[in-house]
RNA sequence: GGGGAGAUACCGAAGUGGCCAAACGGGACGGACUGUAAAUCCGUUGGCUCCGCCUUCAGUGGUUCGAAUCCACUUCUCCCCA
C-alpha cells in the first residue's frame, strides 16, 4: 500500500464533504502552496445573524470550517450585521426582517455560542469579523460603484428571485445588492476559500469576481450540500422539518429516528465521523438498525453518549414496545368535573375545545389507557390522577388540587 | 407620471349578491398499516356553553332584507407604457 501523499488525503477529506467546488485542482493547488509555504489559507464562512436557532443543517458548512481547521488553515466568520440590520423592509419575508443593532448582537452571540460547539472560536484558531466595520465606512458612491460590477439579469438568475419573480411577489432593489455585499466581504478578508451551502453558489462567484477586479486571487468557493429534513425535503426551519443543534436528546433521537431513509447517506457522511467503508457495511444492514446507530451518533455528538443510549432506551420503550414514557408530565389543575374538550385545553394538550372534539371523535384520546368515544364525557379530577394521553406524543398525569 | 390587474383560511388557489366557515391541491393533525420509516388508505383541518351559536375573505366606511362577492376611500403588491 502507497503511503497517501498528505495534501492529496486532504484534498480528498475536503471533496468528501463538497457539493460543488470551484475548482477542485485550484483547491489542490492552494493547499499545496500553502503547506510549503507553511501559511494559513484563509477559509471564510458568513453567518446571517437574522434568527438564533442554528440547526444541523447549518452544521454542515460549519463541520467542514472545522476541518479545515483540524488541517491548519484559518476560519474566518463574517457576521452579516451590517446586512441583517437592512433586512427586507415589507417585513414579510420571515428570513429577513430588518433588526435593531441589539437583535443583531443578541442573534450573533446565540449563534456564535452554538457554533462554538463545533469549531474552535479562540483568537488564535477562528477570525471573527463584522461586515459592518468595512460596510459602515463606505458612502453612497461606494455602494454605487460596487453595483456597477454586476448586471440586474445576473442577479435576478438567483432561484429565490425566479421564484418570486414568478410568483408576482415583491422584490426589493437593495436586495439585489446583497451578493454585491458578500462579495465585498471576500474582498476585504483576502479570502482564499469561501464556504457556503449549494445554494449560495451564485454568491459566492461574486467574490470571486470582484476579488479578481480588485487584484486579488479569486477565492475558492466550496458549497456542502444542502441536507435533507426529516420528511425528504431540504431542511429549513418554515417546512418544521429541522433538527436543531440544541435539541434534547430525546427529540433530537426521535427526529432522526423519522428521517427518510434516503436521507441516512448523506446525514452519515455530512454529520458523523464514520469512515466511508464503515457507513457502507452500515447501510447494508436493516434500515431501522442503520437508523439508530445514526440517531445514537447524531445524539453523542450533540450532548454524549451515554445520553445517545439513555434515548435509544426511551425511543425503544416509547415506540417500539408502545408503553409509556418513562417520565409523564404530571399537571395539577383546580379539582372538579369538567368535560373532556374542556379538561384538554386547559391542560394545554389540545388548541382548542375544537380540537379536542374532533380528536376524540377520531379516536384519538385515551383515559387511563382507554379509547375516549364521546366529546360530552365528563371527567372528575381529584387527588387520584388520571392518565390523559392525545395521540401518539402528547401524555399527562392530570389530578385535581 | 399614465393605464391595467390584484389582496381569500398555514401555503397555493377557486368563489364575483343568498345554497359560503368558503371548492380543490399541498402541508399539518388523528386513525389503519409499519421499521414512530417511506409509500398507501380513511378521516379532520376558525372558535364556542357544538345537532345550535359566534367571529372571519387587506383596512375603514357605505348600499342592501342579506356582501368574500356591489360602491367609496385607504394601505400594499404585480404587470404594461413613459
Amino acid at each position: 500500500m502507497r503511503v497517501p501523499d498528505p495534501v492529496m488525503s486532504d484534498l480528498q477529506r475536503l471533496l468528501r464533504l463538497a457539493s460543488d467546488v470551484v475548482t477542485p485542482e485550484e483547491l489542490a493547488r492552494r493547499l499545496d502552496e500553502a503547506g510549503r509555504a507553511g501559511r494559513r489559507l484563509r477559509v471564510k464562512f458568513g453567518i446571517d445573524p437574522t434568527f438564533t436557532q442554528v440547526h444541523v443543517g447549518h452544521a454542515v458548512p460549519i463541520r467542514v470550517l472545522r476541518l479545515f481547521q483540524e488541517l491548519g488553515h484559518l476560519p474566518v466568520l463574517i457576521i452579516g450585521d451590517a446586512t441583517a440590520r437592512l433586512g427586507d423592509p415589507t417585513g414579510r419575508n420571515e428570513q429577513r426582517p430588518p433588526l435593531s443593532a441589539e437583535e443583531v448582537e443578541h442573534n450573533a452571540a446565540t449563534y456564535l455560542d452554538q457554533i462554538g460547539r463545533i469549531l474552535d472560536l479562540s483568537a488564535g484558531a477562528c477570525e471573527v469579523r463584522r461586515n459592518s466595520e468595512w460596510f459602515g465606512a463606505m458612502d453612497f458612491f461606494d455602494g454605487l460603484r460596487l453595483a456597477a460590477h454586476a448586471t440586474v439579469a445576473r442577479l435576478l438568475e438567483r432561484d429565490d428571485f425566479q421564484q418570486r419573480q414568478d410568483r408576482r411577489l415583491p422584490i426589493h432593489l437593495h436586495e439585489l445588492m446583497y451578493p454585491l455585499m458578500q462579495g465585498w466581504d471576500s474582498v476585504m478578508v483576502r479570502a482564499d476559500v469561501e464556504l457556503g451551502g449549494n445554494d449560495q453558489l451564485f454568491n459566492l462567484h461574486m467574490g470571486r469576481q470582484l476579488q479578481e477586479r480588485e487584484g486579488q486571487p479569486p477565492q475558492v468557493c466550496f458549497t456542502t450540500p444542502l441536507l435533507l429534513g426529516t420528511d425528504g425535503r431540504k431542511m429549513s426551519k418554515t417546512y418544521g422539518n429541522h433538527l436543531p443543534l440544541t435539541a434534547p436528546p430525546d427529540e433530537a433521537f426521535g427526529k432522526v429516528m423519522s428521517l427518510a431513509d434516503d436521507a441516512m447517506a448523506d446525514w452519515f457522511r455530512l454529520l458523523t465521523p464514520l469512515e466511508p467503508e464503515e457507513v457502507e457495511a452500515v447501510l447494508a444492514g436493516h434500515p431501522r438498525a442503520a437508523k439508530a446507530r445514526l440517531a445514537r451518533e447524531i445524539v453523542a455528538w450533540l450532548h454524549d453518549a451515554e445520553a445517545a443510549a439513555a434515548a435509544e432506551a426511551e425511543f425503544d420503550r416509547r415506540f417500539r414496545d408502545r408503553q409509556l414514557p418513562s417520565e409523564v408530565p404530571e399537571l395539577s389543575l383546580p379539582g372538579g368535573e369538567r368535560p373532556l374538550p374542556a379538561l384538554l385545553k386547559e391542560a394545554g394538550l389540545t388548541a382548542s375545545t375544537s380540537e379536542a372534539r374532533r380528536l376524540i371523535a377520531q379516536g384519538g384520546v385515551r383515559i387511563d389507557g382507554r379509547a375516549a368515544a364521546d366529546p360530552n364525557e365528563t371527567v372528575v379530577l381529584g387527588a387520584e390522577a388520571v392518565l390523559v394521553q392525545v395521540g401518539k406524543r402528547r401524555v399527562a398525569r392530570l389530578r385535581g388540587s
